[in-house]
DNA sequence: ATTTGCATTGCAACCGATTGCATTAATTTT
DNA sequence: AAAATTAATGCAATCGGTTGCAATGCAAAT
């Protein structure tokens, strides 16, 4: 346990003022470039080291933005994190994580300790029961920015980093369609989060609009766990006309209900047709290997940090460009490639 | 933009001090119950957020643990932050997180900012090749507490969570051995890390005592990437004597590899056993699943934050229990079990 | 009635860096 | 040589809570 030193250690050494040394610390333009350097190297001599609080709190910033995920530990969210990571590093930024783990009350609790640790804007993807917008209302109201990224609310005061949910399962949609599916199942999320909702969305207009009909039966909500996809085989295997072709809003449960599947006996695609979400590494893995969608993650991390640094910089206000869309992309394997004859 | 809420306007309101509040909002014994009641309906009322800032530098410590990691978007890491976070905020402390990318120079720079920021403790994982221990230095000379996780660093200052790398790294080779295999192969990363220098030693202990060599021919040090997995498949086609086993330090690196092996025509395990580290998703996603070993790793985040939190309290000093070693475990699955006849 | 003790509350110094304004010294202009 | 600039540095207030010590009031003890 040393003391600390502080700029005021160092004043009184060199016979200065403890504005002086703030000022050449921070490379002020009106301090004497010889000084600057005997500051500088009897701070680094004495082992000077900022006290970041201090500064933060005369400054009213803190070069810190709270990021507040669902989970931690999935693959999809951890490259958002680590694309995040990097972009705020390069900018000066420090990152505070939190997960609500698919909780509105522990989402809301983590916002709050996020607004008190005053951070200079919030990244978040809201959690699968999120109702409320009040608990980032008070950052708007402090003109913190606050933008949510993949699972965005639909608000007018917030924008978002997202993919066009939508479009995404309209393509993996007809792209089933196209290979012949006549019957298509749909496994997806809460439909309260932009996400699965748009994919729905997707998948019943490629439907319509190939007179296909949509009906309940081949609509199915989970959480889209492991679990989730061993249940939907078993569904599967208990219904009297079967799915030809499903399409399942992420991989992780995609390729558990293909594993239930293939042990029942059924052949992919031959038999079910199967389209992922996400291309998580398990897609490569299981065979045949699954058709997915592309999801950019650790650019949309990348993304979402350089648009809220901008704005923080003044450079580019994030209220203008409402949201920003990254392109997703359906990559095409043999778990969805029956043989058309 | 509005303006803040102190607690300056609430004593003011009230016609109470400023220490009295700031008393009564922190629940000090001292203050009347029914002044508590009053001053925190007033909090409410006005809408007063603590500014945690100067409460820091006034208290001197800051309720948050850093947390230096070598990459975020891996499958172990992230369920080992994921186990982090629930626990540290449980007990009330903030999580900044950064991560290495491998590179010491990163590392240093990272801890630099971390120790600014005035972390009450710091937890690391070191990268690929960090020789030094100087950038921790600084943190204990101070007395904050530095605690290691999965790659520690040689040091008597400092501890560490770990696993018992020797004793896994054994276990899986004993198994292969015990599975009839006579030329085992291994392949792992950066011996400077003590995860695979472990399992390095635990695996020559077992063909020692088995009576088998341990030839350079049959050691690979790698990145343990995907590439890295194709390469090893590439160089053991090219082998006059192949292995009959394989223990790689990594099931991604693994998977890859019986990936490479069979298109190139391998039978896995009858030609090939395969034994991974991690169990991560796809070891139970490749055909044949691959035997590899458990790895505890939200464990490891709970046990760590628990750990230099009681140390915080002042519950259990953490210089006491040097290293805390967490059970690991072999999964025995069908890619090393080879026809015995 | 005086003293003692306890419960509450307030005073004021602090944590350490930042910054508007003033001051001093050095240099240039008139 | 005096005045006006310019450059460099210092003064002192500020950010907003926290906390050791003092002060006040009131009830109980002597």
């Amino acid at each position: 346990m040393e003391k600390e030193i502080t700029i005021y250690d160092i004043a009184k050494i060199l016979g200065l003022s403890p504005a002086t040394v703030s000022r050449a610390l921070n490379d002020h333009p009106a301090i004497n470039s010889k000084t600057k350097i005997l500051i500088n190297e009897k701070a680094i001599e004495m082992g000077y080291q900022s006290n970041t609080f201090a500064s933060n709190l005369r400054r009213r910033r803190t070069n810190t933005l709270g990021v507040i995920v669902p989970r931690l530990n999935s693959n999809f969210m951890s490259a958002v994190l680590a694309g995040m990571e990097e972009e705020a590093n390069i900018s000066g930024y420090n990152l505070l994580i939190s997960q609500s783990l698919e909780s509105a009350k522990k989402e809301i609790s983590n916002a709050k300790t996020m607004f008190n640790s005053r951070v200079d804007g919030l990244l978040a993807s809201v959690a699968y029961d999120t109702d409320t917008f009040d608990h980032f209302e008070s950052f708007i109201k402090k003109g913190i920015p606050v933008l949510f990224f993949d699972r965005i609310i639909d608000h007018p005061k917030c924008s978002g980093v997202v993919i066009d949910n939508v479009l995404a399962g309209f393509t993996a949609t007809s792209h089933l369609i196209e290979k012949g599916c006549k019957r298509i199942m749909h496994v997806t999320g809460n439909l309260k989060r932009n996400v699965y909702s748009g994919r729905l969305k997707g998948y019943q207009d490629a439907l319509l609009q190939n007179n296909l009909t949509a009906s309940n039966e081949l609509l199915m909500i989970t959480d889209l766990s492991q679990e989730a996809g061993k249940y939907v085989a078993q569904k599967i295997d208990e219904m009297e006309i079967r799915p030809d072709g499903i399409f399942i809003s992420n991989d992780i449960c995609a390729v558990s209900c293909m594993k239930a599947l293939k042990e029942k006996g059924y052949n992919i695609p031959d038999d079910i047709a199967v389209v992922g979400f996400n291309n998580d590494p398990v897609s490569q893995v299981i065979e045949p290997n699954l058709t997915t969608v592309y999801y950019p993650g650790q650019e949309m991390g990348k993304v979402a940090i350089r648009t809220i640094v901008n704005h923080l910089k003044g450079i580019q206000s994030i209220d203008v460009s409402d949201k920003i869309v990254l392109p997703s992309e359906l990559i095409i394997r043999k778990s969805s490639l029956k043989e058309i004859d």
